[in-house]
DNA sequence: TATTTTAACAAATCATATTAGTTTTGTCAA
DNA sequence: TTGACAAAACTAATATGATTTGTTAAAATA
């Protein structure tokens, strides 16, 4: 019988769709190596530890959602543009919670390949603010405002700390608009 | 020699002051227990283990965090009570970092207490809006743009997801400024 | 084919949470 | 004053999961 491979790749794909499905919270090297018909040293081989596996997560995450939002904003510019990152970004945090869990959580591992990683991000949602005629320094704030909001609403609404589900689609809407709103007080300043 | 007596205000409060010093993952049951000059297992006749810890810890910094808003807020109205509550949300965030941590990721226990406590806290918050002629339903919309932005900013920061530090209070300010500018636009609505 | 590397494995270790059962201490009623 | 009792500390044991160590089998390379 064939030893049964497995690979970084493959290690992390599995580990985001278990932390997807499970949650995170249920995450752990030995229902991950099962999962992958291992054992749970097995996977030692292709990363450092349960606390690099989250930290790894926390970077494919920022790079899949990275894709999506340049997805998004193709064709558009100016506020329609912001509006579309901002429906993507959400899109993206409800339908992959537990890897959008560790992008909140472990962003504070301050090294390389972090900054690049949520820079890179948020340079797209940057440009397009800066398109606006708004100061260096306003953009900067802005987009503070924007990443505030938008990972704030989104672990609020992946805890269930909102009550009537229905109204949670309005409550984004209105509140993107507002944001919106407040932006354009900021042209030319 | 007497023992050492502990009950369950000490242990939350003790639980409180580490989280709040060495950081939420390195609290423990076993640290904390040496901190209060007991063995771990002592622990178990006042908290339920460590879930259960961490869940009072969550309803301690929402009552302690209610007060503040409380406070915060006499004497004002209309848009300077809002803001006047967005600072004192602030502060409690980034001066309590480990206990407003468990305050984020543990409200997902959705029981009575839970709801109890933060549907109080935000009831100022929403009493506030509707004295500002704003329909309740869009008043329920306010309260969670401003609660997602409150929490998304100050994990952000606490996080350090921010760069320059000098710059993070113009930040929050003009985003302030631009929520609060934005529900303007409601009145009457 | 012979050698080297990779990566899985079993077994052992470590740390922490948790449980079970014992002992100490203080209180209160007889 | 004393003896029963309850509360809460303790020790010892158990459970689980992460991690380390050392071994081995398969794959790759020369």
């Amino acid at each position: 019988m064939p030893k049964i491979k497995i690979d970084k790749e493959s290690v992390i794909k599995e580990a985001a769709y278990m932390a997807n499905t499970i949650g995170i919270e249920n995450l752990s090297l030995k229902t991950l190596a099962a999962q992958l018909g291992v054992k749970s040293p097995s996977l030692y081989n292709h990363i450092d530890g349960f606390d690099d596996l989250k930290q790894q997560l926390m970077l494919y995450g920022w790079k899949e959602l990275e894709n999506r939002i340049i997805e998004a904003v193709i064709g558009l510019s100016g506020y329609d543009a912001i509006r579309a990152m901002c429906y993507a970004f959400h899109e993206y945090a409800i339908e992959n919670q537990g890897v959008f869990s560790t992008m909140l959580w472990y962003n504070q591992f301050e090294n390389e390949q972090m900054n690049e990683v949520t820079s890179k991000m948020f340079t797209i949602f940057f440009k397009v603010t800066k398109s606006l005629n708004i100061s260096q320094d306003n953009c900067v704030h802005l987009v503070r405002m924007f990443r505030s909001f938008l990972e704030g609403f989104a672990l609020l609404e992946n805890h269930n700390a909102f009550g009537n589900t229905q109204l949670i689609k309005d409550s984004f809407e209105l509140s993107i608009t507002i944001l919106i709103e407040g932006t354009k007080k900021l042209e030319g300043k």
